[in-house]
RNA sequence: GGAGCUGUGGUGUAGAGGCCUAACAUGCCUGCCUGUCACGCAGGAGAUCGCGAGUUCGAAUCUCGUCAGCUCCGCCA
């Protein structure tokens, strides 16, 4: 910068600054050649501001500003000066003034950029992901990623001004069963022996519970080796914290205010407390789904009963082998044609359904191939329960109950975007609480814990858990906003017999338990305080404020769905020499080209 | 593991058996231009149509495979 100092952010330029000689540093957006006259509008971290390059003010800087190209880096001596009334820009933040330039430095060149540094581009992910420092470089991105730092700084402000204290966790540590697939990290001086990068803290932050630490807060990466979605990539980051001496309700209750807080002070964004809850039964009942989406209505209804005792045998047999008949109203849908109801039959195919009836309500009475098996009343009694009126369309889906919920409660979100249902200028929170303890997996014929094997069951249902385990209630909760997932927890398991009974629930041995956790088990002996916390991700928490369909927008090196880093083109072959070092001999079928 | 969508100059798109020696916009290069701000005007360069087989007299276009990206199901305590 040969001993220029930068005076000036450009959007920090005004009226006020009119006859101030100015230093400013940043890259060409766009060079605009008038022959005898050359703007340039020179971007940095804050915005745009308007250079001007005249041979009468500066003739050496005109000759240099002839050669420059977008994204060439510049720094540019210059004096603000006030645009005249009819060249005033009212598009830009410093419209009325410009900065006439008598010495420019070019800083570095640049080769031409594979796409636009502009607001809304439509370009290739790929591209995007490849050349991420170009992405980033445009101000969404540049928002994006200002606010994520507002939003852990204020949750920090937060948690800081409630007495937590933010400790680190280790990021090398052991693989556990239970949840996700772990990242697995070989030791050189351990041969044979793994670490695993943390799922979560979750261990840790109990433990430090038994350390006393009493109020414990981390904003902390987590990973997962599982496969990608828009909302889930194999490292991500989780705003944890952990307190002892709690009861459910106390967490509830600050989170609300952290919650409140942050997206205040972060997004300005006004969050209503306290936030509506409802028990994980209630939620499924009515949403078909344990996170709801509040901002509209359409709410499944149950015909199970009816169904039950109707000639239609598809239901009927259905109804009286454990399985539900449920419903939902779309509201203003009779119009649809007989390729949108299709579409929608494969659409809820995706979810398991076997099939979607309907029936369409019109001013002249009902269409539908299932009415004839109906009887009037029967019918009656559907279309009150669904507060049918002409112009709508009633959709039923007819199976297990599992099927039933994912099915329905996925088509109320489809429906309710097709329609236009959604206000994206909403955020609705809720609580579901009360979640089930354990559940019951097919596949490996146990019972696997729905939150994690810490958490403690609901006092009054921990004699079910050696006869009716699916029926015990976990004092588990998840803070949902919008239909996402933003956050979960629990009241943990704190007497060494409850977890071991735990344990025992999951088809874990004693001597496995111990093996895996025996530590733990340990530590829990040496006076354990009742304690409990909750997780919040991050990412997709900035991702609903900043309105992105997709987390990899607020997050600055994100990877691809196969779990690839474009722009480093991680993961990468390693030499055998590498190799040798960790004790590790490669088994792979054929080495890709 | 499975389903679907997408892939054509740098970028975004059009072309859907022969009209393609591949079109349009923008970007890029050259020249002109002293009030633009998506500057304008004139000219120019730039693509073996993701890759590989096949069908056909003929393939950007049809078929199969494959690769990559995205969305979803499974999976994700």
């Amino acid at each position: 910068m040969q001993g220029l100092k930068r005076t000036h952010l450009a959007t920090e330029l005004t009226t006020a600054d009119v006859g101030e000689k100015v230093i400013l540093m940043g890259w060409v957006n766009t060079r605009r050649d008038h022959g005898g006259l050359i703007f340039v509008d020179l971007r940095d971290r804050s915005g745009l501001v308007q250079l001007v390059f005249s041979p009468a003010v500066g003739g050496e800087a005109f000759v240099k500003a002839e050669k420059i190209r977008s994204e060439y880096v510049l720094a540019a001596v210059g004096e603000v000066r006030r645009r005249s009334d009819e060249t005033i820009n009212p598009k830009l933040k410093t419209g009325e003034i410009e900065v006439y330039v008598n010495e420019l430095r070019v800083l570095n060149k640049a080769k031409t950029p594979p796409f636009y540094i502009e607001e809304d581009i439509d370009v290739d992910e790929n591209i995007r992901l490849k050349y991420r420092y170009l992405d980033l470089r445009r101000p969404d991105m540049q928002r994006n990623l200002i606010l994520r730092h507002k939003v852990t700084m204020a949750a920090r402000d937060f948690l800081d001004s409630r007495g937590f204290l933010e400790i680190e966790t280790p990021m090398l540590t052991k693989s556990t069963p239970e949840g996700a697939r772990d990242y697995l990290v070989p030791s050189r001086v351990n041969p044979g022996k793994f670490y695993a990068l943390p799922q979560s803290p979750q261990i840790f932050k109990q433990i430090l519970m038994v350390a006393g630490m009493e109020k414990y807060f981390q904003v902390v990466r987590c990973f997962r080796d599982e496969d990608l979605r828009a909302d889930r990539q194999p490292e991500f980051t989780q705003i944890d914290l952990e307190m002892s001496f709690v009861e459910v309700e106390d967490i509830l209750g600050l989170m609300e205010e952290m919650i409140a807080f942050t997206f205040r002070k972060a997004a300005g964004i006004t969050v209503e407390t306290p936030f509506p809850r409802f028990t994980y039964r209630e939620a499924m009942d009515r949403y078909g789904s344990d996170k709801p989406d509040l901002r509209f209505g359409m709410e499944l209804k149950d015909f199970t009963g009816i169904a039950a005792g109707s000639d239609f045998k598809v239901f009927a047999a259905v109804a009286v082998s454990g399985g539900q008949v449920k419903g939902i109203n779309a509201k203003g849908c009779a119009h649809f044609s007989r390729k949108e109801i299709d579409d929608l039959t494969q659409f809820v195919a995706i979810y398991g359904a076997k099939g979607l009836a309907y029936i369409v309500v019109t001013e002249d009475g009902l269409k539908s191939p299932i009415l004839k098996f109906f009887k009037d009343e029967e019918i009656k009694v559907m279309l009150d329960k669904f507060e049918a009126e002409p112009g709508d369309l009633l959709f039923f889906v007819a199976d297990q109950p599992s099927v039933v919920a994912a099915a329905l409660g996925a088509l109320r979100i489809e429906l309710a975007k097709k329609k236009n249902l959604i206000d994206h200028d909403v955020y609705k929170f809720a609580w579901v609480v009360e979640f089930p303890l354990v559940e019951y997996d097919e596949e490996e014929r146990r019972w696997v814990a729905i939150h994690h094997p810490f958490t403690s069951p609901v006092e009054q249902d921990i004699e079910f858990m050696e006869g009716d385990p699916g029926k015990v209630r976990a004092r588990a909760y998840d803070m949902v906003l919008n239909g996402v997932e933003l956050g979960g927890g629990s009241i943990r398991i704190h007497r060494r017999d409850i977890q071991e009974k735990m344990f025992s629930l999951l088809g874990l041995s004693p001597e496995e338990a111990n093996e895996k956790f025996g530590f733990m088990l340990e530590a829990f002996e040496y006076g354990t305080p009742p304690h409990g916390g909750i997780a919040f991700g991050l990412d997709r928490m900035i991702m609903l404020m900043a309105k992105k369909d997709t987390i990899r927008d607020v997050i600055p090196f994100p990877k691809t769905q196969s779990a690839t880093d474009l722009m480093t083109q991680a993961p990468s072959e390693v030499t055998q020499r590498q190799l040798r070092e960790l004790h590790i001999k490669l088994d792979v079928a054929k080495a890709k080209k």
